[in-house]
DNA sequence: ACGGTCTCTGCAACCGGTTGCAGAGACCGG
DNA sequence: CCGGTCTCTGCAACCGGTTGCAGAGACCGT
């Protein structure tokens, strides 16, 4: 593999003026650039990262690390993060941490050893590790805010509120809430703004739950909600999925018996039968501005300020008006 | 940030010694090791990852393609991915295709600046290109056999064909095979392995397609499903999530009218209605054994051999024998 | 013709580790 | 007591880039 040195052998300068031709093109002379730049692909040059980031303390990397990749909902976060990575030149390093907030901070130990900074998705975890992390090393959490540490959210509570808006509208008074995961930041939230929202409006939440987010925990769900609720909102796709299964199977049909809603869109909610309102959450524009905030941050530029993006209900054929008794 | 200087400093060694109270431990008296150890911790000693890979020339890093993360079904060949590289302290610098074989090319061309070796699973793209890559770098292939490249496949064409093998035995003669991606390595093999088992058993494969894999091309596909079909095999689950939507729609009745199952499984096959037969591909194993292999290729074992992983029928309520008419 | 400015290039130090080689003792057998 | 071996440690070179600083000309205005 062609080093530098060759290079600037090849072209008859020195390994500075090499350097300087391939990325500082106005501190050379146009015919000296030139020559280096042929002598490099002539060469088939590559520039060796490791020696690059050895001088300069940048790898170029950035690390990302989720709950999982299992459900799809993260698949759009990932590839807006790499869109933004491209355009500044650098690459993801991903890590799964299946949750586990102890295997979470292992993988983000050995992650910063070689990343210049870390995006984190940590539904689970405390605070106080995150703030001690943050001391460490540049960090940008998504979907969770603590403190004024950097963050970029999807705003779902704003949006879930949108949502319930209209299922007020359509005249719902008594509406289930399935929760999430225990000690979801997010649902957290969601429960809080659905719940005040209601109250204001004269209607009533039934929180159930908490739950893990899955099609299983849906099924069980469908059993056990208060006959009054006349609309049901899901923490998530799966357990929307789960609801909508387990109500068909118990005879309780989508809308006409009991409206159905969930807190985040998988495209297989577009498909069921009948296709499930939802919240579109736009996460790949998460993932691009994590990786912008994020080198914002190693910039030095100290916008440490939480970005929200909006989340919008995607109305389909799951809600109507309940059905009036 | 302490560097190894400092920590042999506090220890009262040099920096040599340092280093290899680190990690040649046999090499180092007992009590200097500990004295180094101690030093390493108190300061908060990390290895500078660029530093260790300028020298050695390895990063510890691994690049893996991948033509898209939407696709449920590439999750677990990441996380397997993932497990083998924490085996052997190494990451996974991940970068998305979206089956686009320039992008690919782009993208495998930035990531193996910075990594060891790569994991491509490039099921579009030429021969020619992927062997030309191969001479400059090490490289694994992921579902895809490159004459004597390194690879590792999950064996679908058997595990299809032992679902062939079921569907003939219930009686099955006239069998529809929905065709993936234009192009695909993996469909053609499945394709060539069903007819020609088929022609064996005196009965007849239809093949359709080729088709992008989506839920909406499966509805497409149900539409012109050839009448005298009895059974229908798809490429991948989203197109039997299709075709068992589109065949609702129209009234043929799984598995009374038509057999259905799909040549890979996601979670949510076996949650419809009714469950739709499938192929279990391992595809967390592949992942692990490409990580192993590349690893293998990189200390110069020259094991090139493909590995195969077993495919297997996971059956399901949506096959059963075909309407006697 | 001359001093000053501006443009371009090279020298050499530096980033933070790893490792071949050699030297210093400790230890051992004869 | 001596030479040989073995264990442990340090010196210094090296990996392959980047960059501050200074010097060499070219060019300019007076």
């Amino acid at each position: 593999m062609a080093t530098l040195m060759d290079v600037a052998h090849a072209a008859g300068v020195s390994k500075a003026t090499a350097s300087r031709a391939l990325h500082r093109p106005d501190m050379v002379a146009e015919g000296t650039r030139l020559r280096v730049r042929e002598a490099a692909d002539r060469l088939g040059f590559q520039l060796n990262a490791a020696a690059r980031a050895l001088t300069t303390g940048r790898t170029g990397l950035v690390g990302l690390i989720v709950p999982t990749l299992s459900n799809p909902f993260f698949a759009p976060l990932v590839i807006g993060a790499q869109q933004a990575a491209e355009d500044t030149e650098s690459h993801l390093l991903i890590a799964v941490s299946e949750y586990d907030a102890e295997r979470e901070a292992a993988l983000a130990d050995r992650l910063s050893e070689q990343a210049d900074g870390l995006i984190m998705v940590t539904p689970v975890g405390t605070d106080a590790a995150l703030r001690e992390r943050f001391r460490r090393q540049p960090l940008v959490l998504v979907d969770r805010q603590v403190g004024r540490l950097p963050a970029v959210v999807a705003d779902t509570a704003a949006g879930l509120a949108e949502l319930l808006g209209r299922l007020l509208d359509l005249g719902h008074r008594e509406i289930a809430y399935v929760s999430g995961p225990a000690g979801s930041w997010a649902d957290a939230q969601r429960r809080a703004a659905l719940t005040a929202q209601a109250s204001e409006a004269g209607a009533h939440v039934h929180v159930l739950g908490p739950l893990p987010p899955t099609f299983d925990a849906g099924i069980e769900a469908s059993r056990s909600l208060p006959a009054a609720a006349t609309a049901v909102l899901a923490y998530n796709s799966y357990l929307a999925l789960g609801l909508l299964h387990g109500l068909g199977t118990t005879g309780r049909r989508v809308p006409e018996d009991i409206s159905l809603a969930a807190a985040d869109d998988l495209s297989t909610l577009g498909a069921t039968t009948p296709p499930v309102t939802a919240l579109d959450v736009p996460l790949q524009q998460v993932g691009r501005l994590a990786v912008t905030r994020l080198h914002e941050l190693l910039d030095g530029q100290r916008r440490t300020v939480t970005s929200r993006v909006p989340a919008a209900p995607v109305l389909r054929a799951s809600t109507a008006p309940p059905r009036v008794s």
